[in-house]
DNA sequence: AAGGAAGTATCGAACTTCAATACGATCGTG
DNA sequence: CACGATCGTATTGAAGTTCGATACTTCCTT
């Protein structure tokens, strides 16, 4: 997967009206850009930084270009520019892999989100008051993202990872950003979100979201079970703006071997619900 | 700061040999690439997004165009196509705010590096046994970087995001990972580092440095009091390949309020070094 | 009402980027 | 040991993509 338009998006037909560049692949979100004013070098550069998704091992610049979309000389000048940088490292095998400046700007992204930094010590004192996994996640759309992850115990290894995305639809706080929203977008968003299951366990018939969505409208908070994760559960309740749009949500996670269903539930549902309305506003 | 060159960096004589082109700035440690295969466009998008290192409040374009160093139509270009990728966002005040893409990135990073999947239940295993903060590290030459932060009481802001740096000569860890370098090495390390103090406790004369350094050497571990942040001790172990060059470093970090520095390093070196060792191979 | 700043849009020039190609080195295999 | 396949690297002519100045509109501030 990469950009659309292979060959060449903008040639041609200078005289033209604005014609806007097709988004890469996945989720729609991201707005259209008048053509003239798109940088072709600039998208495949991130082009490039986008394949190390699907597989992150170190790539030869020919598997670079053919993971990425473009021809080896562009693969070429992207690696070595980007390599310049820091956002690529030759690895020890001698191919290219993702560099550590990379952190840099997720660090800044982290600091400059308001979010961010007035949840971290409520997470904090939750976790502490919980003795569970707690979470801060940014909702946008069809995915949300662990902001934030404060683990209490051993936990599996994407469990701990900060950036980590996830259906909306299948996480407990997800459900709970959604059940802010009005029906028809709701409804957008489980269109456009794909619908593959993560567990056995997942829901993703969208009669049977839509029913947990109104539970979770009753309740305050969201809740899944082995939805994202076997033996895992999670309460979810969303963090909202002024407008009460959802931002994201505080997420609190155990494990069915030490607890019961209703047993979390009743215990952490409220501790997660009384955190995100001290965080909204 | 930005490319250097200002103008027309590659102008002119086609038929030259190879000029390498200057690195941006700070840290000089990324290599120099050909003149010839290095894309203008890609490097300026890449000062755009660092230009939010400094402050990383929304920007109108103008601002951005000042802070990267270049001009509005090239900050107009390039910040619609970062935008169009999700690598900056609207903020509501209508300017441009780095966005949520980044984090993706730095997840891949993280999942990428052998070393943090390595480390990680280690590390959980040493927060659990330690009942203090526990950070692992990643040597950078001048700067470490935190890749991993299991708190463990109520921390600040800083303590707690990965992606942080930190001049790796006031870290902890930072100097036992020097400790393993030759000495020519580190000198040439101490003298590319930018030598302000984080607190008035930093230790920045070079030759106080050394002091540290060799104290490293002797015991297998570093301790840092309040050279990074004020009440704050910790002790670093390193964290070596198979040829013995420093990866990172384990960092265990506590309060002056609830430990003596002595009792701090009696107790919490030997868990470090231990685990330091466990990942070293 | 004037002045300033911001976002947006346009355009011709030409510099930067493009893609094909070539070279030497390495590696594994027949 | 030679062969073919890949790798990283480097070169080149062509032109398309990018450049930067400029202008327009809107919105605030003074």
């Amino acid at each position: 997967m990469s950009t659309i338009g292979g060959k060449s998006s903008r040639s041609g037909q200078r005289a033209t009206a604005p014609r806007s560049v097709p988004k890469a692949s996945g989720q729609v979100s991201a707005p259209a850009v008048d053509d003239r004013l798109f940088l072709q070098s600039v998208a495949r550069a991130i082009d490039v930084l986008e394949a190390f998704a699907q597989s992150p091992k170190p790539k030869s610049l020919g598997e670079i270009a053919t993971a990425a979309g473009v021809n080896k000389s562009a693969a070429q000048r992207i690696g070595l520019t980007l390599l310049s940088r820091g956002y690529l490292e030759r690895a020890d095998s001698g191919g290219l892999m993702l560099g550590r400046k990379l952190l840099d700007r997720s660090f800044d992204y982290l600091r400059s989100n308001p979010l961010i930094e007035r949840a971290l010590p409520v997470l904090t004192d939750l976790r502490k008051q919980a003795g569970e996994r707690t979470d801060l996640s940014l909702f946008d759309r069809t995915t949300i993202i662990y902001a934030t992850r404060l683990q209490s115990k051993r936990e599996t290894f994407y469990a701990t990872l900060a950036g980590r995305r996830i259906p909306t639809f299948t996480s407990s706080g997800g459900r709970a950003c959604l059940a802010l929203l009005p029906d028809p977008e709701v409804d957008e968003i489980l269109e456009r979100s794909e619908r593959r299951p993560m567990t056995p366990k997942s829901i993703t018939d969208p009669a049977k979201v839509w029913a947990k969505i109104r539970e979770a409208r009753r309740d305050g908070y969201a809740c899944s079970v082995e939805e994202s994760l076997i033996g895992e559960i999670a309460v979810g309740a969303a963090i909202s703006d002024s407008r009460r749009r959802p931002l994201g949500a505080i997420h609190i996670a155990g494990s069915l071997s030490e607890w019961s269903v209703e047993d979390f539930r009743r215990r952490f549902a409220p501790l997660a619900s009384e955190a995100a309305r001290a965080l909204s506003g």
